[in-house]
RNA sequence: GUCCCCAUCGUCUAGAGGCCUAGGACACCUCCCUUUCACGGAGGCGACCGGGGUUCGAAUCCCCGUGGGGACGCCA
């Protein structure tokens, strides 16, 4: 049999980090076993669903190359089949009409919380034997509930918590269609899941108290049981669990504040997820490695210094010309053109390594390309005068030689032994000069990027 | 309240009864490299929630506590 996961958004907000690794773990198992991937947009909730959210999802998954195989389904546009359904469980008698109005259940729901119960339907509308139900009223619309079984025990070993159990008498008969007619969450999952052969449903443990009852519905329907995999959430740095209010960002996010994919990815695979020791590796190890005994069951903090880390990693890792796009468009937000001169590629092959953000990275080399405000405290610490007459000589020279980095260091050298100095005693100002602070590469190689025409220029404009 | 789940360094985790004096990674500290800051290299600090069992032997299995989380919608 193929494999087949799913991932199964509601489009009310955007793709989030907790989300993101659902999807990348059913992806990834799909990959892993020559199955298929698909995406079903759950959007039954007309009232909070929106096209702007299916769009934010769809635009996280494909930043992070989440490419799925069938689909996007979306679950308004098979009302019908799922009415079809409907009447079947109605006519099988798996299914009853429900009148209890909301006010009703409400407040059948707080007697039952105040008495210290769980609250739940009280099967008022329950079709049983021998049984005479009241009089249908004329002003109400019903709702269909599920007619679920009172009895014995519903169970299913789960790939990630190991068998979990759960009494029907712990259950009552859920609403799978709304007085509107139109069907509800647990019953959609139900015939999507049967009707496109999920094998594995891959999602938030916040489902697995859905899951008997999604498991008795397949049942009703006379349908297998797929498997489940149950993934524990992931909560903020600050060990608090995420929410719109607290700290739940859109994956998109993470783009804009300069991570690149793969960094984003390798953590998220890393979180709940492992393969002995291995911290680093790509899509395709992961495709290979990923398998569903190896997630752990409990929550995971989320660790933005580890984040850093990889993402360091893989700036460093990824060629000049991979980024450059993306740095040039990150220093235009900086209002920083970027020229053929000094070229960027350059600049980048002198930065990468020292960097672990790519916004961070744009506003290091911003300099290259504007000439910037010197940091003062920098000025007076490194450009005193006691040093500017060493340096008015070693902008003579430097107008004199050929613009190597070899040959520059020379010249410093030179420069610094003539004066008795020690080579930071010149590059410090320098590097103030030319970057505007005093961290920068070595300072030989960023004056040989830089150019002997600027380099020549900043100086001078400096000891003016 | 009821049901369900979870529990190893600060954090992510390895660990399938002896390989555990509990391993790796991030972070932190020290040293080295050095042209500043980074990068890199070498070390260091640091954990099995508690109590009972089972067993010759338990981080690993069982039970009970404790703590945390989730669910209890005509949301998904």
């Amino acid at each position: 049999m193929t494999i087949r996961t799913r991932f199964a958004p509601s489009p009310t907000g955007f793709l989030h980090i907790g989300g993101a690794r659902t999807a990348l773990f059913s992806w990834a198992y799909a990959k892993k076993q020559g199955g298929k991937f698909i995406l079903r947009i759950e959007d039954t909730d007309v009232e909070r669903s929106t096209p702007a959210a299916v769009q934010a999802i769809m635009d996280g998954m494909q930043w992070l190359g989440l490419d799925y195989d069938e689909g996007p389904f979306y679950q308004m546009q098979r009302i019908d089949t799922y009415k079809k359904v409907l009447q079947t469980m109605l006519d099988a008698g798996t299914a009853y009409y429900c009148y209890s109005s909301k006010e009703e259940l409400e407040a059948l729901r707080e007697t039952q919380t105040l008495a210290g119960e769980k609250p739940r339907y009280d099967g008022k509308w329950r079709p049983e034997a021998g049984k005479t139900l009241p009089q249908v009223p004329s002003d109400t619309p019903p709702v269909i509930r599920f007619k679920n079984p009172q009895t014995g025990v519903v169970a299913w070993d789960d790939l990630v918590k190991g068998r979990i159990e759960i009494a029907n008498s712990e259950l009552d008969d859920l609403i799978i269609a709304r007085n509107d007619g139109t069907p509800t969450y647990n019953f959609c999952v139900v015939v999507d899941d049967y009707e496109m052969g999920i094998t594995q449903v891959i999602r938030g443990d916040d489902h697995v108290n859905n899951t008997p009852r999604q498991i008795n519905m397949l049942v009703a329907l006379g349908a297998t049981i797929p498997q489940y995999a149950h993934l524990s959430m992931i909560l903020g740095d600050d060990g608090q669990k995420l929410s719109k209010r607290h700290g739940a960002v859109s994956v998109m996010q993470y783009h804009e504040d300069g991570y690149l994919k793969e960094a984003v990815l390798n953590y998220l695979a890393r979180l709940g997820w492992s393969h002995g020791d291995a911290e680093i590796f790509n899509m395709q190890q992961f495709c290979q490695w990923f398998d569903l005994d190896h997630i752990t069951p409990s929550a995971a903090q989320f660790n933005t210094e580890k984040l850093n880390w990889l993402n360091a990693h893989y700036i460093k890792e990824a060629t000049s010309d991979a980024i450059s796009a993306d740095i040039t468009q990150r220093l235009a937000k900086l209002n920083v053109q970027v020229h053929a001169e000094p070229n960027l590629i350059n600049v980048l092959n002198l930065y990468k390594e020292r960097a672990n953000n790519l916004n961070q990275l744009a506003k290091d080399i911003a300099y290259f390309y504007a000439v910037p405000v010197a940091n003062a405290a920098d000025v007076e610490k490194h450009l005193t005068d006691d040093i500017k007459p060493t340096l008015k000589t070693l902008a003579k020279q430097f107008s004199t030689i050929e613009w190597t980095a070899e040959a520059i260091h020379h010249e410093i050298n030179l420069v610094v032994a003539q004066y008795g100095l020690k080579f930071p005693k010149v590059a410090m100002p320098l590097r103030v000069m030319l970057c505007g602070i005093a961290q920068s590469p070595s300072i030989d190689q960023v004056m040989n990027i830089l150019g002997q025409k600027e380099t020549l220029a900043r100086i001078s404009a400096s000891l003016t």
